[in-house]
This record gives C-alpha cells, structure tokens and sequence, in this order.
DNA sequence: CAATGTTGTAGTATATATACTACAGGATCG
DNA sequence: CGATCCTGTAGTATATATACTACAACATTG
C-alpha cells in the first residue's frame, strides 16, 4: 500500500497533487498537510512512502522541514514542488536531501514519473537542473549574487526583499532581532547592496519573488 | 450545462480547480488553459457560463486579459484567483470588472460557493476586500494611488522607493527627520502599503524608477 | 465666508534596527 | 590534523525610525 504526503498551503494545489497522483495510484492512502509543521507533525507520527511538499509555507520554510525530515528519515524520499523556476531553489533542495525538484507547472504525468522514480530511491533529475549540478560543479565562482548566500541568509534576503522588518522576520523565523540583523548584515555585504529596497529590486529582476 | 474555463499556469492548481468543480458540479464541461493568450482565445471561440483565471500568467497579464473580456462579454463572469495576497490586486482586478477576487489559499467550498454567486451575476466579496472597497469609495476616486500624494510626499516616495533611508532623505531634502517620517507615514496610508519595499516594486511596475 | 481638509514642517517619547562582538560546531584546506 | 573560514545564533549599546501630536498656511466646498 502506498503512503504518500503531500505537503502545501494552498488547498487548491494540494487538491490538485492529490488528484494527479490518485488518478495514477488509484489505490494510494494520500494525506495532506499546510503547513511546515504538519508536515514534520505528520512526518513523523506515521509511515509513509514518499513526500511531495511545497517549498514556501507559512511559517518554518519548507527547507527547514526537508533538513529536520532528513535528519530523521534519511531514506525518505522527499519531492519538492515550488513555483519558482527551478533556477534558485533546486541546488538548494537538492544539497539539503531533496529527491527531486519539479515547478508547479509541470506536467502532470511528469510529476507520475519523478514520483515512481524516487519510490525506487533513485532522484529524479531534470534536464535543465542537471545543467545547473554541472555548473555548480565545475565552477563554484557564481555569476548570481545572491548563490553565496547561506540558506539561513537567502531565506532572510527573500523575508526582506517582501518587505518584511527585521522584527517580523524574527518572529516568523522564531528567532532574535539581533540574529535576522547579523543575517542582514551579511546579506547586504555579500550582495555588495545598502537597502532592503535594492533587494527588492534585486528579487524582482532575478524573479526571486 | 455548465461551461466552465479555467486559466492559470500552473497545471497542478488547474487541475485542482477542476476537481474542486467537478465535485460540485459533475456534469459541468470544464476546460482550462494555461496563459492569457489561451484564455483571450477561448473565450471568444467558445460560450462560458463562468471564467476561474490566475493573475499573473507567463506573457500578456491576466488583468489585461480581463479587460478585454469584458470588453467583449460585459456580463461573462470571471471569477479572479490570486497567490497575492489581496492587498495590491483585489481592487485594481474589481475595478476591471472581475466578479470576485480570492486568494489561492482559499478552502474548495468557498470557492464553490464564490462561483454558484458570480453564476447568479452576483459579486463575490470577501469580507476584507470589502473593507478595501468601503475605504477606496469613500477616500478617493484616484486612478493611480501615487497620483494623490502631494509634491513633496511623491518625493519622498521616489527616494524610499529607490532605497534611501529616511535619514538620508532628510539630508538630501534638507528637512527634519520626523518630517520626513511624517511625509512617509503619509504616503504610506494612501498608497495602502507597508514597507519601503513594497514602494520599490510599486514604483518598478509603474515605472516610477 | 466659515468650516473642514490638506500640506509642509517639526518636537518628544518610544519602538525598531544596527554595529560590534562573541562563540560553538562544521567545512575546508594545506 | 590543526588552522582557519563559514554558519547559525544572540547580547549590549547605540543609532535610526516611528507614533503621536501640533500648528500655520493654504485649498476646498457646502
């Protein structure tokens, strides 16, 4: 019996995942949570086969949950569906113990196919994310700005670039003024900016937001 | 028989949205496209009862896509979904005509219930959006949100927009801080936003900068 | 024309953010 | 394998920004 979990905050979507993915495996058990800690809550008071979440949820970042899933479950299969283009996030989740990283808009049967193919333990990898593996072999010297950032530091830099305070970020992120401020701090030195609005303007071009 | 389209680019969220539906409305033909050329297609190739489109759509933008439908259709209801949070685009996309605006986030049944009123050539008005239209109805009838700040309000705007902190404004202005505080806290409640931030994309989407 | 609203300006008290500094655990590199 | 850099985290003291409040001059409108 398959177990699969499908983790995102908007209902519609995990609808959607939900129908795609029964449409294949009529006979799944499929659970869905909201959040970032119903995914960990549920990660880990149950069994389950394969994981399909979002990265980007209220709350805890998505990212986190994968690392703390990982720590727990390291053989869990964990697929990470984002809207974002692939571009930003995919080496990302991949370093964090991602099976696989797909965009929201693609094809459903592809989703299918990177499911069975992690279920199989293997990761299931895109053509155009593979280029991008390469690259970040090959030369580590980025041509991004914002590729040197630590996670911790990107997820600030993309709080900020929203609009977020110092303030609100560090209550969102459960952490200190001071902690989100040194994040800052580091943020603006590595991407050689001043303020939070030339983030913004940053994330805009670069489709970050 | 019900005719419904649905327009997003997000497969995942299409499909979703047809499941919500059809669960509501099993005999309903639903057909659904993936960007705003598709949807303008359609929809003057076809007969709809009700139009469920995204926002924001690879290429042309679903507010533009709206305008011309309702250039064509002045009583085909189109009912708007949105990532945004309602804030920046309810209005702007209900003074284009739209029926109702909701979040993605919103729960299927609310949705079913969103379409079973703009079916009857009602509006669908959540309760915060109409906070949002009782305030743009009795403040100002303004085409532009920056078009009601005064000279040295849009000033200021321009320079927060563009990164500057309030200190450096008042340098460059020659003013005091607080005022220039004051003139920011200002452009802040008619421009209806939150953070520097929020000016910076504003001002880029309105070539302001 | 009198009442009311808008604009330009700023002070005082308070809330928020930043600069420094620090430190432990990992990663890296010679 | 030790030295060193990077990351995640935070405290203390200081700098900066904001909320209120105020007020005069000008604009608007019943």
């Amino acid at each position: 019996m398959l177990r699969i979990l499908i983790a995102d905050d908007h209902s519609v979507v995990r609808k959607g995942l939900k129908q795609i993915l029964l449409d294949e495996f009529p006979s799944a058990i499929i659970d869905e949570v909201g959040d970032a800690e119903g995914l960990i809550k549920k990660t880990m008071t149950a069994k389950w086969d394969v994981i399909v979440s979002d990265l980007s949820m209220p709350g805890r970042s998505g990212l986190d949950a994968l690392l703390q899933i990982k720590q727990s479950f390291p053989d869990l299969p964990v697929l990470i569906l984002s809207i974002h283009p692939e571009e930003q996030y995919a080496l990302r989740a991949l370093k964090a113990g991602a099976s696989g990283y797909l965009s929201k808009d693609t094809a459903p049967d592809e989703l299918v196919k990177a499911v069975k193919k992690v279920l199989l333990g293997k990761k299931y990898i895109s053509q155009s994310i593979a280029e991008k593996l390469a690259n970040a072999f090959s030369s580590n010297k980025d041509k991004n700005p914002h590729e040197n950032l630590s996670d911790r530091e990107f997820d600030v830099m993309k709080l900020l670039a929203n609009g977020k305070s110092v303030s609100e970020i560090a209550d969102i992120l459960s952490l200190s003024v001071t902690t989100v401020s040194t994040y800052r701090a580091r943020v603006m030195v590595k991407m050689d900016m001043k303020s939070n609005s030339d983030l913004t303007k940053y994330a805009i071009e670069n489709k970050l937001i």
